[in-house]
DNA sequence: TACTACTCTACTAAATTAATAGACTAATAA
DNA sequence: TTATTAGTCTATTAATTTAGTAGAGTAGTA
């Protein structure tokens, strides 16, 4: 299950996403149209700027947007980047692999079961982007 | 991720399906065969057993064994079974569904995207088996 | 009937997740 | 140039989940 940050901040990136070319959004006005705790948030996004997903401006109407155009950004980077890996087991993902520490994995069942997991999963979230996070 | 328990729960489905038509294992031989704590597998396999995926015998010659033969139960049951929710979201979840508190399921971008995702893990899961867990 | 092995309850430690507080810094517009 | 607005950063805390441990009890089998 995705955590509850991550939840967060795949909806305030759908929000920026539908305001696109609207200019900064100010922190506040997505916390009270998403329910996201306010200072949590803040944390959020400030780390999706760390990441390049996202670019702020300060002072007088500033505010938060994405750092690219809505469709340049996909899904998993950005669950990769609040949650970590997308894969069900650290030794089948690509971006935060981990071997286990007693298995082969030339024979391991478990890990052949999962990277196909993987593979299904990263088709999709490798393909949507924060456009199709957008309601309506 | 999945969790330990769950990793752990896996590997002993996998170790008790290469033993299938053995007779019932002892805790402690799939404890040392994979690796996991006794105590903490104990209680995994009990578990399991309340499930009906697993059928123990008392006594000396006694020890835990598959209820069925390793291709008739599914790798997504023995997750759901321990782990509980297999996709990403709540609301997404058939097996576990909870309805997200302020989104409207009709318009919710992420809820596609999600659902979505979860149809493609399962087409996996729901057909692999404890068979495709036995190492080889 | 003694031994073996599963059963069950309770507890604890560690890690992760979720959320909060408050001081600070930078940009903007008047 | 200064008041205001709004993002930045550090630290702390609370809650929950996960992982693991201990030990007494119960039941089946040879």
């Amino acid at each position: 299950m995705l955590s509850k940050k991550t939840q967060y901040a795949l909806k305030a990136l759908g929000y920026l996403a539908s305001k696109y070319n609207d200019g900064p959004v100010l922190i506040a006005e997505i916390a009270s149209a998403k329910e996201i705790p306010i200072k949590f948030l803040e944390s959020i996004l400030l780390h999706l700027k760390k990441a390049t997903i996202l670019n702020s401006k300060k002072g007088k109407g500033g505010g938060y947007y994405l750092a690219q155009p809505p469709k340049k950004t996909t899904v998993a980077k950005a669950i990769r980047n609040v949650d970590g890996p997308i894969a069900l087991l650290s030794c089948v993902s690509l971006n935060f692999y981990e071997k286990c520490k007693d298995c082969n994995e030339f024979t391991c069942g478990l890990n052949k079961i999962m990277a196909q997991t993987r593979d299904a999963t990263l088709k999709i979230l490798e393909k949507k982007t924060l456009f199709d996070l957008i309601d309506g």
